[in-house]
DNA sequence: ACCCTAGTTCAACATCCGTTGATTTCCGCC
DNA sequence: GGCGGAAATCAACGGATGTTGAACTAGGGT
């Protein structure tokens, strides 16, 4: 009987979460080739499934970009949680939070796509801007601003960024040696007084 | 007369300096496309010249490559010049050497498509932890290190190189926007600090 | 006056990529 | 029990890319 073979067309038997299949493949792809070289017949390779079948879910590579990028962190849930326990400790606070989450996320990480992919693919660095910076940082530099009283909240948040981005870049895609070694406590203290210094000290020249 | 015809064959008269024209316009297209995205035919075009042209004088696009992100500026003479006026203010003026690099050489900044085309490019990735690391920040942070007994030097090399590659990235790549418009010596005081910090503060967690 | 060499162009190849249209197979509903 | 539509594959197209080999032209040394 040639039900079972592999290489027949048509429809799978069974509730077949291929979607996801796709999506996973294309987080992993973008994640550690970037979305220029990262092809659609690779992805659909690692999914195990022809590239037609990419085209037909999602229509166009940029949309499947779009749709592997989606974040798995709410901005509007973790902002509050983070500024709530009152500013003292906030650096080290979104610090570990970070590097949990690229840590744990590993491989399939949207965030490290976007930053890969976000040098010569403009709608990538407007993504990860608008993520990292409106969502995230802007309210959190808008808040203690409202609270300290400290001037230009958004170069503030400018600047933590910077440091974000460049931990990600550093310890992610260049892996500096012993940044990628290095303990994860020792990297909330150091950075955490990095980001909670931009948010708090004078900016005056 | 077909001896004036722009568009005949053969050597053009005169010193042309068609190679430097190459390595410059390779270096405009690598600084704001990458290694993948920017193309041998485009450099070529740019440059006036026959695709064909440029591989005669490199043979490879990676040679071209390595080429054209030669950097302009000698460690040999700039890490003793930074360090030879002493540990104060030492993170400052790393800062406005770099912020100074980065804004007369433009356009044609080597070390701009080196971090562009870091991400995806494994060789180029290589080149930017060769020279950032090993060429400018660990004899930097072994200095310090040697003058003040600060323990781990390397960490403290790779703590600065992930703030120096966020400083291009979010400036000068994602262009945030008020970082992006920032007074330089704003900037100076501000990351100055931080270089200062992570290569002389207590790392213990 | 001659030839060698370096500069330069042209045309083409092989490969790969995103995308498309036709076709086939099966699930779920009436 | 049939049927529409979703899931899946196949084969192909059109374009772009790095690279190659042959051809042509001018300058410079002898």
């Amino acid at each position: 009987m040639p039900s079972i073979d592999p290489t027949r067309r048509g429809r799978r038997p069974g509730d077949s979460g291929t979607r996801d299949a796709i999506l996973d493949a294309a987080r992993r792809r973008f994640a550690h080739e970037g979305f220029r070289a990262a092809t659609v017949r690779a992805i659909a390779g690692d999914a195990g499934v022809d590239p037609a079948l990419v085209m037909h879910y999602f229509g166009t590579k940029q949309v499947l970009f779009v749709a592997a990028m989606e974040f798995p962190l709410d901005p509007a849930q973790v902002v509050p949680h983070l500024v709530g326990s009152g500013i003292d400790g906030l650096g080290e606070r979104l610090v570990r939070l970070m590097l949990g989450v690229l840590d744990e996320l590993g491989d399939t990480n949207p965030m490290l796509g976007l930053v890969r992919s976000a040098m010569g693919h403009p709608d990538a660095a407007r993504m990860l801007r608008e993520f990292l910076g409106e969502a995230i940082l802007d309210p959190i530099a808008a808040a203690v601003s409202e609270q300290t009283g400290a001037d230009r909240p958004r170069l503030r948040a400018d600047l933590c960024a910077s440091q974000i981005v460049g931990i990600i870049v550093a310890r992610q895609i260049l892996v500096l040696p012993e940044l990628a070694a290095a303990d994860r406590e020792t990297l909330v203290v150091a950075y955490g007084g990095t980001i909670q210094r931009y948010l708090t000290v004078s900016l005056a020249p």
